[in-house]
DNA sequence: CTAGGGTTAG
């Protein structure tokens, strides 16, 4: 710009002039730097041709590295240069239009840069690549592929370019169908060869879930380059082979290629271990790369090395918003509330704007019921910011709202959305769900289908859990049902709530062929079938169950501990209950929960080891609940201790828990020993309690489908 | 051509 003003005002500067000094600025940072050298020719009367604009679009368009800069003046920049194309009739040029195109479309301005195409009296390959690449770059990707069907029809053939734009979408939509015919295309029109359209492709490929084509295609590569290496590692990464990825970063190397700050985030995000990929960082001299840091810090905070990923920050002069927010996402998931407040202060004392994903970060990290208050300051927070208008935000408080049993905030903020992804279906199905209202759910669903939205595993799962609280097999089985028509992917998630919605409503041996149909069972799955077993009884199976997994080489959890636990309980095996309950202290570093703890008191209890059960009670690190005393009230009503019994009955009642099994308990242990009247005084004392004492009824197979349709209504 | 933060689930 100095440059500019000193030469202009010593003569008259020629069009070559301005020529040089606008190819100088392509790639330079600031797109309003070349405009700036345009409105000193408008100025110094120099009257621009084609070449100019071209020149001049190309150096604007060059400067906006990433698409959809979309701010309010961005737009006006691409009209004036537009109106002036117009203005001075050098609209006609092809090459012109189409470089006026591409800038609406990296300012993100796609109808603009539409109607621009529309109104074009010529178009070339070259302009329809401008046009199906920026609709892809935009994040339309079925307008792109469309493009692409009418580019054909009109007589064009795509060249490299138009494949290498076109192929990310088919990936990031994992449009396999799609993206293999236009890999078949590609190879009719003699671009098989093309380094570009391969590594575009292998990558497609990987994104579609399609492994091994991806492997295919990067093997035949006569020359592999940086990128395909790149490609490989992520391809591997993407689909959960982090040792794979290693392994490919480790060959890469081998064959003496030099990595690029893509292959550190590439294996970053391939979940590798972060300090060895901290080591490489530095010995490669990475360092000093943004995105590279940025990965970085996101892998130590995703691992729960906050304290690394906080020190990396502090020490690294890159101070950006996902940084910040993945270091607080680390702090939520702890549930460190008060640290996570503080980097949400930090990013708007850094005068940066909190997005949406920042949002949701901070309404993940609110679980204790105590912080519901700050919950709903950040529902206020995004009101008055306006990121409630983004779908994300509106999903994350209904999470929450759903958290705390709130349904009526969660159902309002859903009945007022527009557009309702299935996402937030799926959100408030579990909602209703955890605040133990299955047949909302169920009727949630109904309504889902009638609105044209597709349900998907995560919906299924969540209703199967719903139905395991009522018992309702049939509907768990008409929703089994539907998992088997529709094609369901049975692993994981809905193979795991199928198995326990089964165990749970009874039928064992459907889950076990729910379980067997599953090829490898992750470890959730492995502990519904455990705990199914030890539910029914069958204790030795669960025991052979919990022995496959560990040779399966899965490091069981509490949940694991839960099901082996309580299968010791149920076949009274004291030894190894207290063997197993030592081994998930002491060797897997897992503390015990109330759950455990009784299931251990119940354990030792049934075996009449009254003594040793109450000092475990005792030993407890947490305050015993009414769960740890009902165990051991239970157990007295086996062995006929009154005594204890009552001890254990006063100290229930003053525990004020709304459960009033106990009085079942103490009803049962006195008419073991006959003392009738006793029985009387305590089923009284239950009625006056509010309690009805029908306990003990199947709930199971009581309801119809034809009942969940037509009784229950969401608005009761 | 390759790449980085978040939500739903047993």
């Amino acid at each position: 710009m100095n440059l500019a003003c000193t030469l202009c005002s010593s003569k008259t500067p020629s069009l070559s002039f301005f020529h040089s000094l606008l190819t100088s600025y392509t790639g330079s940072q600031n797109s309003k730097l070349a405009l700036d050298i345009f409105r000193q020719l408008l100025e110094t009367n120099v009257n621009p041709v084609d070449l100019t604009f071209s020149l001049l679009l190309k150096a604007c368009a060059s400067s906006l590295s990433s698409y959809a800069y979309a701010s309010f003046s961005a737009g006006i920049e691409g009209s004036q240069v537009h109106s002036q194309l117009v203005k001075r009739g050098i609209n006609q040029f092809v090459y012109v239009n189409t470089a006026l195109l591409d800038f609406y479309m990296k300012l993100g301005c796609t109808t603009d840069a539409r109607k621009l195409f529309e109104n074009m009296p010529c178009r070339d390959v070259v302009s329809w690549n401008a046009l199906i690449c920026g609709y892809s770059q935009n994040g339309y990707h079925f307008d792109a592929l469309d493009l692409f069907v009418q580019m054909l029809r009109d007589g064009f053939r795509p060249n490299q370019t138009t494949i290498v734009s076109l192929v990310p979408s088919c990936g990031l939509r994992e449009l396999i169908l799609q993206g293999s015919s236009i890999h078949g295309l590609g190879i009719k029109a003699g671009l098989g060869w093309d380094p570009q359209v391969k590594n575009a492709i292998t990558s497609m490929y990987a994104k579609c879930d399609d492994l091994k084509a991806s492997e295919l295609l990067f093997e035949e590569m006569s020359e592999k380059n940086i990128v395909s290496w790149n490609t490989m590692i992520g391809a591997y990464g993407q689909n959960g082979f982090s040792d794979k990825a290693m392994f490919f970063f480790k060959k890469m190397l081998e064959e003496s290629l030099q990595p690029s700050p893509v292959t550190m985030i590439s294996l970053l995000s391939a979940n590798a271990v972060p300090e060895i990929v901290h080591c490489y960082i530095i010995k490669c001299g990475f360092n000093s790369y943004v995105s590279v840091i940025t990965s970085l810090i996101c892998l130590y905070a995703k691992k729960g090395c906050t304290d690394m990923a906080e020190l990396l920050y502090k020490t690294s002069p890159v101070k950006n918003l996902i940084s910040l927010t993945a270091i607080m996402s680390s702090y939520s998931e702890k549930g460190d509330i008060k640290l996570v407040i503080e980097y949400f202060m930090q990013i708007q004392q850094l005068d940066m704007k909190p997005d949406a994903v920042a949002m949701i970060s901070v309404l993940c990290g609110i679980i204790d019921p105590a912080h519901f208050v700050i919950g709903r300051a950040f529902h206020g927070y995004g009101l008055q910011s306006g990121l409630i208008v983004d779908c994300l935000v509106v999903n994350g408080l209904i999470s929450m709202y759903s958290r705390f049993d709130e349904i009526e905030d969660a159902l309002s903020l859903f009945l007022e959305m527009n557009e309702k992804p299935l996402i937030t279906w799926n959100s408030l199905i579990s909602g209703f769900v955890q605040a133990g209202k299955p047949s909302h759910a169920m009727e949630l669903f109904r309504r889902m289908k009638m609105y044209g939205q597709k349900p998907d595993g995560i919906t299924i799962a969540s209703l199967l859990s719903g139905c395991c609280q009522l018992g309702y097999l049939r509907i768990g089985e008409v929703l089994h049902n539907y998992v088997v028509r529709n094609n369901v992917k049975v692993e994981d998630f809905t193979g795991t709530a199928l198995i326990d919605m089964y165990t749970k409503c009874g039928r064992l041996e459907y889950a076990e062929r729910v379980f067997k149909s599953i090829n490898d069972p992750c470890l959730a799955t492995w502990n519904s079938i455990i705990s199914g077993y030890s539910l029914h009884g069958i204790e030795h199976q669960a025991f052979i169950c919990y022995s496959e997994l560990l040779e399966h080489g899965l490091k069981p959890d509490r949940i694991t501990f839960l099901g082996v636990l309580s299968a010791c309980t149920h076949g009274g095996l004291v030894l190894e209950g207290t063997e197993h309950f030592l081994i998930m202290t002491k060797e897997y570093d897992l503390m015990p929960d109330l759950q455990h703890c009784a299931s251990m008191v119940g354990l030792l209890g049934r075996a009449g080891l009254f003594k040793e059960a109450l000092e475990f009670i005792n030993n407890m690190e947490i305050e015993p609940d009414s769960a740890v005393w009902g165990a051991l009230l239970s157990a007295c009503c086996i062995h006929q201790q009154v005594k204890l019994g009552e001890c254990l009955a006063k100290k229930l009642f003053f525990l004020n828990n709304k459960n009033g099994g106990f009085y079942v308990l103490m009803s049962n242990l006195y008419a073991i020993v006959g003392r009738w009247d006793d029985v009387a005084r305590v089923r009284y004392m239950m009625i006056e309690s509010g309690g009805d004492g029908c306990s003990g009824v199947s709930v199971i197979q009581v309801a119809s489908v034809e009942d969940i349709n037509n009784n229950v209504l969401l608005d009761e």
